[in-house]
DNA sequence: TCCAGGAATCTAATCGTTTAGAACGTCACC
DNA sequence: GGTGACGTTCTAAACGATTAGATTCCTGGA
């Protein structure tokens, strides 16, 4: 049992209970960079363990230059997409014994960059941007500091940074050919407000497989529930609303659903409908969601690895088709 | 614009540039304990922004013994409401300028045990533990660091710990009390696989609500969309649903939703259903679920508060009943 | 003129580590 | 016995801030 006083133990209490010198008991902490003999090594061992040493990792990274912490921003983790990644990340980054800051941008670029100041003042050892929209490169403020960063979910434009996201392509096309499949001649797609970020890859991937057919149309809405229920009830007192649909989100599917629902629109029947992000919840829905299903976990280990290796650009990561109900097959 | 070198610019090169010492440079950057004068303050700014100096927190923190930084521990950032309560959490630490360090317990209290250990080894100013199930009492390692701990949905048994929670006993009681406003005599309640945290607490409530009535059963599943599913699917197979069902979390009541769909069956014709988490998400469900409101926002901000100030508990929110469609209100 | 008192500033210790350089002892080998 | 090499350990200088205590310079009062 550690005996105990009113301060923690620091390496030189040890160092003095273990009759040696701090470097050495530093050398013991940290299978040091110099050899110690084994004899030593027992004396410093038991004294550390009498004192209930803890190392100040403070002093540390002050001496080392390293924290072991990684900064996480996010656009907000009450979207479980990215909870999820969030989550996954949190993990992933345990494994490798580093620790999680955590920050919510909330879809605006000064917050993020309000953030990453924030984050790079704390000494991050680097930074993982899930980032929604077109949010703007940061790498004018990481580089200059020399932390590492990667994005996941989606890069910034024009650069070489490091990226890990899902095939957005191959994830839409799917969507688009399975509906066909069920005899859809016309397959619009619910996009955000706006064309940055995936989402917008999403949009052009659609717009590239519906190529020349007037009768698909492009809808638009924010990326929330209330949003895309409230568009999907308006649409349908107008009669305006598609019979097939590829949504961007799973957010804005579960509002499609929702408001499909409150006017008595049966799903598939009515309307079908496919989701792009396949969060492990949307399963569970009325009725469940044929979803693309993205890999958060994969994703989010390949980010952590890419922190700290050098590969400057993952493959993105194919994201099967969970078919479910509401494309129309029968589950 | 700062003039550059490789490395950051440090308080002594502040204090060499405006011809000062560095003890009245920290004196202006902190509004210090000493005053300075005008002309001198001046010079110090204005040599500051030129080099574009940065405090190093990490050499402050050693030195001042304060990190500025707060510890999340939560059990699983996936689940919409966890995640959202982590969102305010971290905004509402932002405002008070503190940074948060994240981490998911996952229903382990080795794992919570685990992370509290780090977040300790980080220097935490202070603890926020988002518990639960009965997760242990974290006081043992705290008190010693001299870390103070709020809880916030669910505190420690025996403890005198600070506690954030909502007022559980009346949200149920509203619930009851509102399905039998339905007509419905047999009131079911939909339990968590254990009866530790605040879903046993609601659990009692419920028993209190519907004492002495034998129609009023008792289930149990997991807390997750899929689990609740399969229960429903289940029940409604051997024909053992209940008529009125008051789900203690939002992700059980989803799960319900799912599998009465998947069976057939209308809510709330067949079923009716009241959840207890309220999380702004739940209104999009098909149906709308009824639901109490849990304030998230107003508990995160309760528990930072209650970080800094020595109020020792804060009084149990009191969370209003949405009134929406799955309890049979025409919406 | 001299001195007390106060404002402004400087000096230097301190926080708890890491690690380069010097020092020491032992051994092998010529 | 002298010498170099090696293994082990110690000394002390960083890292970049905060902040007591000492010092300096002025001012006003006797």
């Amino acid at each position: 049992m550690p005996s105990h006083s009113d301060r923690p133990a620091t390496l030189a209490d040890v160092a003095r209970k273990a009759g040696t010198s701090t470097a050495v008991v530093s050398y013991v902490i940290n299978d040091g960079p110099r050899p110690v003999a084994a004899a030593t090594r027992e004396r410093v061992l038991a004294a550390a363990a009498e004192l209930g040493y803890r190392p100040n990792r403070i002093a540390r990274a002050l001496r080392s230059r390293t924290t072991g912490v990684v900064g996480l921003v996010l656009a907000d983790a009450s979207n479980p997409y990215f909870g999820a990644l969030a989550r996954h990340v949190e993990q992933a980054l345990d494994r490798h014994d580093r620790l999680t800051m955590i920050g919510n941008a909330g879809y605006s670029a000064a917050r993020q960059r309000h953030l990453v100041d924030r984050f790079l003042d704390a000494r991050v050892d680097g930074l993982i941007i899930v980032s929604a929209d077109g949010a703007d490169d940061v790498a004018a403020l990481t580089a200059a500091a020399g932390v590492p960063v990667v994005y996941v979910h989606h890069g910034p434009a024009g650069g070489r940074a490091r990226v890990v996201a899902a095939d957005n392509h191959h994830a839409v096309h799917e969507a688009v050919a399975h509906l066909r499949g069920h005899g859809h001649r016309h397959i619009a797609f619910l996009s955000g407000p706006d064309d940055g970020g995936p989402v917008g890859l999403r949009r052009a991937a659609w717009s590239a497989a519906v190529a020349g057919d007037p009768g698909s149309v492009l809808l638009r809405c924010d990326y929330s529930r209330a949003a895309a229920d409230a568009l999907t009830r308006r649409l349908a007192g107008e009669g305006a609303l598609p019979r097939a649909l590829v949504a961007a989100t799973d957010e804005q599917a579960i509002g499609v659903l929702s408001g499909a629902w409150s006017r008595g629109l049966d799903v598939p029947g009515g309307i079908a409908l496919i989701s792009l992000d396949g969060t492990p919840e949307s399963a569970h829905t009325a009725p469940a969601l044929t979803a693309t299903r993205q890999p958060l976990r994969a994703m989010a280990e390949q980010a952590v690895g890419l922190l700290f290796d050098d590969a400057s650009r993952a493959p993105a990561a194919r994201a099967p088709l969970a078919v479910r109900r509401s494309c129309g097959c029968q589950k």
